[in-house]
RNA sequence: GUGAGAGUAGCUCAGUCGGCUAGAGCACCAGGUUGUGGUCCUGGGGGUCGCGGGUUCGAGUCCCGUCUCCCACCCCA
């Protein structure tokens, strides 16, 4: 019989890679609690519509997709939002607001794999619905800062690069570009990190071939503060854009996290549905794509025909984030352990040996053996592998005094007690 | 979809100009005599050298194809 290898860009969770997953995901759980997000889920595939809908037709060659056998279109899931939204959307007017709502869903992309980038991965997801209020914005840039500062990045390791499309939308139309050149800028903006100053100007001369405006997308991309934006500004409704983003890192100021946050003009995001603050979290050190990304979109849920409602989230994969902490030495999942590993000194004792262990398990505890009935040593070293803490060995005085010896793995000191009384509170010795 | 690099044991890799039965470390299993683990010592199992074809007396080694991995580009919801 052929060996069926994995199919590419998918992984393994071998025991020590899904303890680092869980490590992952439940720190991503445990952090969404703690602000206050409640946790949703949905199905993991969905009709293949539901994603070409709002992303075009386009996106269906970067989708797994299938038919059932009724001629049903299918598609399993590339990202969440489009879940989230349906299931707000068929709720919504019962659902108290904002709605704000957390998943770590596992989702799949017919992509070609690359560095932080695989065909199957788990993306959490933080989103406040119905709301429009830059707090909203604040909470969850916070709650994803939370998360990276509670594994230990600080903000020497990563950085909060933020705008708004809002405002720079605001900006442009008060440069007097056209409207229909916006979706060029945006582009051109977004690209600009990636390329050498020569390589951009090349490319604006490509794209914007009009002297005058050239000239001011040059200063737009140059601009490094929220000040030289104000600056640059004529109309009311300009600075009224400005002003909101102003309040967001008013806001991010107080919840503590200002030396994260970064005004970054470039950040505009590809997606098109982004309509105010945007933002993506980098490592400031090596050159990985972004660890995480969100903004507020103003149509969420009219594209998937429901109300007009706003909302504000992100998305945060495990991908890139393992190598990140990787790279910093911070996964440390903890490893497994075995509370009580017992040990039969004679062979006519195991059958006390099981009936300790499960009512060991009974009590809550963590309690192994060694199938082979060998010697102590032979037994022991077993313990070891599995990481015990403590080791029970029932032997002759045992029989004699139903006394048994417990050694703690990690002093090798050990003592004698009554079984009874060892079994009356089996957690006294931990 | 485009381009580059790499595939030898479970993992990390060595393997000279094409030449004996393809190796090391780690991991795994077993021993090192009676009731004490991690260290150490000894031994063992494990390979279609990614796969297919070609050149050759002879291919892990050279050539072609293919698959996979990996990196960059495109894209990034």
């Amino acid at each position: 019989m052929a060996k069926i290898p994995p199919v590419k860009g998918t992984r393994d969770f071998y025991p020590e890679k899904m303890a680092l997953r869980n490590w992952i995901l439940s720190g991503w759980q445990s952090i969404s609690l703690r602000n206050g997000f409640l946790e949703y889920d949905g199905p993991i595939f969905e009709h293949l519509q539901l994603f070409t809908q709002k992303s075009g037709e386009g996106i269906a060659s970067e989708l797994f997709s299938l038919t059932d056998r009724g001629g049903r279109d299918l598609a399993i899931r590339p990202e969440m939002t489009p879940t989230l939204a349906r299931m707000v959307n068929q709720q919504f007017n019962a659902l108290p607001k904002p709605i704000k709502w957390f998943s770590m869903p596992r989702c799949c992309r017919a992509e070609k794999p690359q560095k932080g980038r695989l065909r199957e991965f788990f993306q959490w997801n933080c989103d406040i619905v119905g709301t429009d209020s830059t707090l909203a914005d604040a909470e969850c840039i916070f709650t994803a800062v939370d998360y990276l500062r509670s594994v230990g990045l600080t903000a020497a390791d990563i950085v909060v690069r933020l705008s708004s499309r809002a405002m720079l939308a605001a900006l442009l139309a008060d440069l007097k570009f056209n409207p229909d050149e916006f979706e060029k800028v945006y582009v051109l903006l977004d690209k600009r990190p990636k390329l050498s100053a020569e390589a951009f100007a090349e490319l604006a001369a490509e794209q914007i071939p009009n002297p005058d405006q050239r000239k001011k997308l040059m200063q737009v991309q140059s601009l490094q503060s929220l000040k030289e934006v104000g600056e640059l500004l004529h109309t009311d409704q300009a600075r009224a854009a400005l002003a909101g983003l102003t309040e967001l890192f008013d806001q991010l100021d107080q919840l503590g996290i200002a030396d994260y946050c970064q005004f970054d003009i470039t950040i505009v995001r590809g997606l098109a549905y982004y309509t105010g603050p945007v933002f993506e979290i980098f490592d400031r050190q090596s050159r990985l794509r972004a660890v995480a990304a969100g903004g507020r979109y103003d149509n969420l849920l009219a594209g998937f025909g429901g109300p007009q409602a706003s909302g504000t989230g992100f998305g945060m994969g495990d991908v890139v984030l393992e190598i990140l902490l990787t790279e910093k030495d911070l996964l440390k999942p903890k490893a497994a352990e075995v509370d009580f590993f017992l040990i039969d000194a004679e062979p006519k004792l195991f059958d006390q040996l099981l009936q300790v262990t499960a009512q060991l398990r009974q009590a809550g505890l963590t309690a192994a053996f060694d199938y082979r009935r060998t010697s102590i040593g032979k037994q022991l070293k077993q313990a070891s592998a599995l990481n015990t803490r403590f080791v029970i060995i029932l032997g002759a005085e045992t029989i004699e005094s139903n006394m048994v010896t417990i050694k703690d793995m990690a002093q090798g000191k050990q003592s004698q007690i009554l079984l009874n009384k060892l079994l009356e509170n089996p957690r006294q010795v931990l």
